[in-house]
DNA sequence: TCATATAATTAGGGATACCTAATAATATAA
DNA sequence: TTATATTATTAGGTATCCCTAATTATATGA
């Protein structure tokens, strides 16, 4: 059993493993955390001691199996209850981020499964991330972020990797969501902004920062 | 913002004084939360440092209207949360407080009222408790415990205060639960304890601290 | 290469919330 | 009333998880 700090440590170093970073070292985590690198190095310790993780000054920090079913457990916790959050509270998108923040971190044997059941078995949270199975297995469709799709292409909209309110607000202000088409007109070289077009309809100018966080799919 | 272990102590302290105990004292505390009345007592001074309560020596500790509400959202959330996992995740009578003690620490702005919403503004929890509404007001009906039925009469079955697993599996295989009808018999003035007779079927017989903790409504 | 910047680590603390053991205060009972 | 038991309280300590500041190690660049 472990505590709600070590289940986010663990959590976050699978997302950064995830992200495609090689060296996971404690200044990332603690950016990531937002909190400080000598905090990280107590808990990496604490968790190194557990056998959850293994942390080499080299090779930064690397979840054992172990340590990466917990992590998957708790992002399958965390994506169910964004879907219940939003489909059966009425949350907005931008919100259920920070509810099931918490919620994650609620442990009761078949809690999880109960909760998958009751929801219908959902497959992506309301973000567009794959919610894991109960033996812990994540489909994982081809995404790519909106500025490495291609001018002249449409594209559909199948994820966020900021979940920040901030950013989803503006989503929703652009009326862009999960599966709206968007198709690239121009890019901007100066600043490596793109023209897109919203589902036919709306052309807009976004920046380089909201083009690196949209997941985009052919 | 209380943390998890203030929201505890005002929550007992509380239903210590729901159960009429005049005095609420450190060591009724300590015994209610399973701990030391030492470490109930630096609580009482923190929560008298906020305004939550107020401790003295002679009077036991008293909520302070702030701290009464902040209690009651405890339980709001608390029972409605119950439901919640009865009702819509199947999970059994004995199981939901486990799962709501956790649950009721989770704060965010309107989470209780859109989840009473999505429950159909349930009344009462699965252990008959009534679920106090958004601005604090709570329905009573009048409620007596099986010992002080009297033989020959018939009650129906409004609730519990032994909130235990081992007592809710033991209602369970009596087959007794929320409306269930029941019949005083005879009354063993040896031992107190009583004969009942469950929804005109089966004749049982039942202890004193059973009788206790079950309460009934003519 | 050597200086400088950045990152990792250690040392020492603080807050929370618990504990045990000792002492002081209050009840209870002979 | 006085001895004894029970409560309340204080003192001091532990574990968790965070912090700042100082130090050491590693990169990076002139």
């Amino acid at each position: 059993m472990q505590t709600f700090s070590e289940e986010n440590y663990l959590k976050i170093i699978y997302n950064l493993d995830k992200q495609g970073i090689k060296k996971i070292t404690p200044t990332a985590i603690a950016e990531a955390l937002d909190n400080n690198p000598a905090s990280v190095i107590d808990m990496l310790k604490k968790l190194g001691d557990k056998k959850l993780l293994a942390y080499e000054k080299t090779k930064g920090a690397k979840l054992t199996p172990n340590g990466k079913a917990v992590a998957i457990s708790v992002i399958r916790k965390h994506r169910l209850w964004e879907v219940f959050l939003l489909e059966k509270l009425g949350y907005e998108w931008d919100q259920v981020h920070d509810i099931a923040e918490q919620l994650e971190h609620i442990h009761y044997t078949g809690l999880a499964d109960k909760l998958d059941k009751f929801l219908g078995f959902p497959k992506y949270d309301p973000h567009g991330d794959p919610i894991p199975s109960a033996n812990g297995e994540m489909v994982s469709i081809s995404r790519i972020i909106l500025e490495e799709a291609n001018v002249g292409k449409t594209y559909k909209v199948v994820g966020v990797k900021d979940t920040s309110p901030e950013f989803l607000q503006y989503l929703k202000k652009l009326k862009i969501g999960i599966g709206t088409k968007i198709t690239i007109k121009e890019k901007i070289p100066f600043d490596n902004s793109m023209v897109i077009m919203i589902e036919k309809n709306i052309l807009t100018t976004v920046s380089k920062v909201f083009s690196q966080n949209l997941l985009v799919h052919e």
